[in-house]
Parts: structure tokens; sequence; C-alpha cells
DNA sequence: ATATTTGCAAATAATTTGCACGTAA
DNA sequence: TTACGTGCAAATTATTTGCAAATAT
């Protein structure tokens, strides 16, 4: 098997800026717009395209916001993820739980569950916020 | 502000059911597919309406599944959502949680977090399935 | 009798794809 | 040079909507 090269490339660099300067779920569609007002002529495709690829690297995350619209963000792929999502502004801090090992322990015994994988999500106001 | 009327008709009652079987999220394809197959003939608008009208009564949460597409599970409103879903045969149970309210008090502590709501996934194998 | 729901077909909106041209290596 | 990426426009897919006919109350 030979691993398919993987060029930088403008469209590549611009998208990925934008998601290290906004720690929250951006949505294609937004994504593109913001290229746009940065004066960067992007197709909204090559937005698609992008994220796929990222999100398959392990590089960002993906979540249907309230609309059911597709959403992505960047993530340390070696964490879990645990989302605190303000409800204002949108920003997303990732929290780390102890409890939750702990968590999975009580689920096998109450449930009889085999636990795999997780997803968490808290939604409310962040210190800015409140 | 008067209250809009609620009919109870065939096809309602045949979505209802389906729901009431199945404790796993469907899509509306897939109610669809299910009603057919029993000789029920339901249009699939008439399915999707059905489920957005019960999602606005609380009595049905919605997710979207790993492809984006939107499904449905009958679930109690007075509850929180902590769901564990099974990866083989996609049954979904309740975990009861009351590990989740002190979780939440140190979220505000640690994070300055105020905590409205939160959704819980936990993926797995369930008893029968391991 | 009349307010509500349904089915159908057409309209939307998000996402994907084919392909000729551009670009990084 | 050549494998890989991009833009564009067309295709696909899930979901929504308008409206006349059917149904529950």
């Amino acid at each position: 098997m030979r691993a398919r090269a993987d060029y930088v490339t403008r469209p590549r660099e611009w998208i990925a800026s934008i998601l290290e300067r906004e720690p929250r779920f951006l949505s294609a569609a937004e994504i593109h717009q913001r290229l746009k007002r940065s004066g960067a002529r992007v197709s909204l495709s090559t937005v698609y395209r992008t994220l796929d690829r990222l999100q398959e690297k392990g590089e960002v995350t993906a979540r249907a916001d309230a609309q059911g619209e597709a959403t992505y963000m960047l993530c340390e792929p070696t964490r879990h993820h645990h989302h605190a999502i303000c409800g204002k502004c949108g920003r997303v801090e990732d929290v780390a739980c102890a409890a939750i090992e702990q968590f999975a322990e009580s689920l096998r015994a109450l449930h009889g569950f085999e636990l795999n994988a997780h997803a968490m999500e808290f939604f409310g106001r962040c210190r800015a916020c409140r």
C-alpha cells in the first residue's frame, strides 16, 4: 500500500487558518463566507473536500448543528471529546474529565455494556458570556 | 393562545407503533420502509411531518447519524438523555447517572461554565451482543 | 360542518461528483 | 513531469412545501 501524497496548497492553508482562529463549530458555508470576506477565492466544494480529508485524518471533529447542518472544529485527535459549548458565543472548550473512566466501569456493571467510545456535549454559558 | 387540535390518525398511530417497537434511532426513510413492508401506505412527507411534531412535543429525540441523516427515537421527555448505543444491534438504553450532577458542579468550578443542558452518547456493545 | 391531516409532485438546500485545467512536488 | 488539487456546473440526496382531496372531530 502506497501512501497518497498530501500537497500543501493555499486553499488548505487558508481553511486551516480559519479553523485555528475560531474554536467553535463552523459549517462549510460559514468557512466559505469567511474566506470570501478575507479576499480568498476558494470554491465551496474545495471547502467540503478539505474538511472531509481533515476529518479522515482525525484533525477535525464534525457534528450536526440544531438544524442538521454539518459543522466542523479542530480537535486534538488523541483526546476524547468532551465539549462545553457556549450557547451565546459558540466557543467550545475541552473538558478534562477523570470521572468518565469511573463512569465507564459503572456502565459495564449496571447495564452489562462494554464501552468503546463516547461523545459528550455540555451546553451553557462560558465565563465571558455569563 | 388557542391550542391546536391534535387528531388521532392512522398514519400517526402506525408511526408511533414503529417507534414503540424499536428502541433505536431510525431515519424517516427507515420508518417509511417498515410501514411499506407491513402494508401501510403512508407518504414519506407524512413521516417527516409526524416526526417533527413528536419532536416539538418532546416525545421524540433526534440525532444525526454518522452520515448526517436525521434519526429519531421515542424518549421520555422528563429525563435527560444519556444513551448507551449498541454498535452491533443499534439498541439504545437509557443510562441513569447520578454522577452527572456532580460533574455539572465541577464544570462550573473549573471552567466557569454554567450548564444548561447536555447530551451524552456511549458507544459499545450491549449485553446481548457482546 | 369544519378544522386538521394527507398524498403527491414540485421546490429547496446541503453535499458530492465529473472533468478539464492549474499547481506542488 | 506527473500525481494531486481546484473550480465550475451538473447531479444527488435529504427534507420541506403548496394545494386539492380525505379524514377526524
